[in-house]
DNA sequence: AGATTTTTCGCAATCGTATTCAAAGAACCT
DNA sequence: AGGTTCTTTGAATACGATTGCGAAAAATCT
């Protein structure tokens, strides 16, 4: 990176193109530039020739002049819950779609995190998209943002930034439904960040839920964070109290508490549902009920909030997802039959 | 994006700071240039007044001039294995922590792939990571990487790019010396991409040292994907051969196969070993051997393949990994002290 | 046909920094 | 002191596009 690579041969300008053509060099700017005061002719034989002797606009220069890149930054800190792999995925295609590229911010929690980000700022990106566990202060989080247009993923609790998200309220409602509607009537609550905005809608969207039903909340415990240790450790310390279905604040969570049902023989008395639909949910041995976040609408909602002109009034855009149901509430006990594996 | 935010109140320039404090532009541009030609009070003054009014270098002009970005493309294209979320968060990192940016292209299979790449070439990366499993051809991976650095991670089979990997080979033979060695004799493959290089490397490094340790390969079988579900249908299709243990070519096979194996009822009769160490293969409820790809060594041998200035001969940096023995392999037939989960 | 409006196109300035070149200053030698 | 070398600095230019402005050309109107 030090040296360029020698091979690199210069690529094409456009005034050289223009020259090559008997052109100005703003025709071809123009030839470029949708929209712009060019007749149709004279753009289509600039363009066929460019085609010809490969010459594209360099990006580069084009920043430059018209102060946009084009690039939204993405913030991300923590990718151990795999909803984020997903999400990311999806999103950085759907930027793509519309001509927007993805400029990678991982910030390591802890360090001076102002620093990790200045390129935000160097690099002149034209959006910053926040996903969820990032570890920002208020004041960082302004800093970051400022003077730019900012979308958080995920991540509830600033008014004043556009917010994006799953309907956490509606999905914890409809989870504690679907175990209502299945019989279930003893339900506890294992949750991870207590803290956090998003984990303190579902908590009490759940809580206010079961009071409708005229059900008690059995036993509740936190870890503190999202993980399949927590999820495991929270349902050992909820089986003694004998629910008959847990909570789980997210997926990644119920999964270790799927696994401490089996392991401690109760996963045929006690039901389970989480939160995401991540794909291990899915797996046969796991098979979890829980609710989709939905992410094609998060992407397509993001996308639209970064390209429109202007994003209107309405800050936070909460999204329905879906419930999915899976054999982890299945009212029978679970039999083999419901495990077995989806055609390969 | 299509209007600039208004409140974006313009950055001040070299040349207004070069201004205020009654020195050239250029000592200013020297000042934050190391290695240039600038007197060390002088320079120490502009920094320290460019601090107060907050100035920093506009990076997207600089690269206009020196014609180079800092910016590395990560070309990925599938993050279904939960294997590569945890390499893309470290070397983004790694790359951060040298100065390098990191644009993401996530390529979708099928589509017209160039166009999906052309920003590598418009933006100037300076250079190109181009992580596994990408489908791109021998011809789209020239025009990508043409001009400017690249790099293969995950992928074998391009002599005339620098490519990065773990040892597919030595791990392939640990595995297998470490079933030997705990008793087994009857041992399986379940493959996933049998025509990839890697696939092919972990394969014949695995029937070789079957070979050489006396043993002949009980059975074998490939779904031609890495999923859970081809681990699951391939574990199926092996037990009726009766092997004490099946080698799963990833990780993510190994999980599968591991749940069809305790549903058929044999997983305490049947070893398994994986290949990656994903996160989930540490999970109490599956406990997988496996052999660990060493990720920090990986990203480590990328940064610096990708800022040494003359990369030096070797196409080929194969980087030793680690046996990680757990339950799946454990010599006495599982017990339920060996799945209890990490203290939380 | 002549006048007026609209389109099209080239010239030139601009974006913010890096860097060459030459001049001036400092340092070093004999 | 005088000459030589090395360091430091500023003026000027380049990087490759976009875009305002005005002139020429084309289209429209009367």
């Amino acid at each position: 990176m030090r040296k360029q690579n020698p091979k690199a041969s210069k690529p094409v300008t456009s005034r050289q193109l223009a020259a090559l053509i008997g052109v100005s060099q703003s025709a071809v700017s123009r030839a470029f530039t949708p929209g712009s005061s060019i007749a149709a002719p004279l753009r289509d034989r600039i363009l066929q020739s460019a085609r010809e002797i490969g010459y594209r606009p360099n990006a580069i220069a084009s920043m430059l002049t018209t102060r946009r890149t084009n690039i939204v930054g993405l913030v991300v800190s923590d990718m151990s819950n795999p909803f984020y792999p997903a999400l990311l995925e999806q999103l950085t295609q759907g930027l793509q779609r519309v001509g927007l590229q993805t400029l990678m911010f991982n910030i390591t929690p802890g360090a001076n995190i102002e620093e990790q980000l200045v390129a935000i700022r160097t690099y002149n990106v034209d959006a910053v998209v926040i996903i969820s566990a990032t570890v920002l202060n208020d004041r960082t989080l302004a800093w970051a943002t400022e003077g730019r247009r900012a979308l958080l993923l995920n991540r509830l609790g600033h008014d004043d930034i556009m917010t994006v998200c799953c309907d956490n309220t509606a999905g914890a409602r409809c989870l504690v439904d679907h175990l209502y509607e299945t019989g279930r009537r003893r339900i506890g609550y294992v949750a991870g960040l207590t803290k956090s905005a998003i984990g303190m809608t579902r908590y009490s969207a759940f809580t206010s839920r079961l009071a409708e039903l005229g059900m008690r909340l059995t036993g509740t415990t936190s870890r503190e964070i999202y993980s399949y240790d927590a999820g495991w450790a929270g349902a050992l310390e909820l089986i003694p109290q004998k629910p008959d279905a847990i909570f789980f604040a997210s997926d990644i969570l119920a999964l270790g508490g799927l696994d401490a049902m089996k392991q401690a023989g109760v996963a045929r008395e006690i039901a389970a549902v989480g939160f995401d639909d991540i794909p291990m949910s899915g797996w046969p041995g796991y098979s979890l009920t829980t609710y989709r976040q939905p992410i094609e609408k998060i992407v397509d909602k993001t996308v639209e909030l970064l390209t429109v002109a202007e994003p209107g009034p309405t800050r936070l855009h909460a999204l329905p997802g879906e419930l999915v149901v899976r054999a982890s509430t299945a009212t029978e006990p679970q039999s083999a039959a419901a495990l077995l594996p989806l055609t390969p």
